[in-house]
DNA sequence: GTTAATTACTACTTTAAGGTAGTATTAAAT
DNA sequence: ATTTAATACTACCTTAAAGTAGTAATTAAC
């Protein structure tokens, strides 16, 4: 029960920008040595990121990344939608097809609270409200 | 963000176990017709299953399966241990290490009010309490 | 114009989960 | 004793995620 390596390292790489928002452009190079994400993979997913606009990229000398939105406007949620990590709202944690009102599994009802928790903090939670927050990156 | 297939077969073969357990044994061919798990995989899982004592086999004709210990005390939590598929309590929602009060990660305080609920979701939630629950098996 | 530093693209390799096949072992039924 | 129906074991195959390599395209610096 946990996200996908790639929607973690997206967090992170997203949750840094904001950031250092102040210094604009950002490649992949520093970002790679700074969240400690293997170089290759890093740009691979930025790609993806570019790509979902949720990121902005200069090609060349002198390019780099930087955020396409205000951090206060990209939720969590929003990252994980690209990578396919986010929760469907009827998605059955025992995996038998979809769970609504109509027809339930068995674990049903005990997974609604945490479930709803899950969603709510996807969310509600933007980068603005995590950049730089925590001890580690 | 769900739980391996491994997993999610395992607590629906042990809650169908749990609901037929008055009919005793029940052998691998009919939970794999009754809950379309695929027959050789769902002996595969059966079989560490076995191993951590929560099902006992009976081997040779007129053989199967059947639960261990009364259905209220084998606990959902219990099953995703087998698989190392429960959550750790310092098991950080980023991928960075351990994440505790010294030193947490950016989106540590969103993440501990849906982690509690889903730890508690496995720690309270037995075989009995699901058993027979839900519109699908 | 050339060079250097950057992202983008295509293709490949590695690893782990998910799933399958065949055979050995066991034990009740006959 | 033999047959039959069951679990256990070993080894393999398939698929998707994770990660790597090389090259093309782009653009500022010189």
């Amino acid at each position: 029960m946990q996200l996908s390596n790639t929607s973690q390292y997206a967090i992170r790489m997203l949750a840094y920008m904001a950031d250092k928002k102040d210094s604009s452009l950002i490649n992949a190079t520093k970002l790679s040595e700074a969240l400690q994400i293997p170089y290759k993979f890093l740009t691979k997913i930025m790609t993806e990121l570019v790509k979902a606009d949720l990121v902005v990229s200069i090609r060349g000398r002198e390019g780099g990344y930087t955020l396409k939105k205000n951090a206060s406007d990209i939720m969590v949620g929003d990252i994980l939608k690209v990578f396919n990590d986010s929760m469907q709202d009827e998605q059955c944690v025992l995996g038998i097809g979809f769970c609504n009102g109509m027809c339930k599994c068995a674990l049903h009802d005990q997974w609604m609270k945490p479930k709803r928790l899950l969603q709510k903090m996807f969310r509600e939670s933007s980068l603005e409200d995590i950049a730089g927050r925590g001890c580690k990156i």
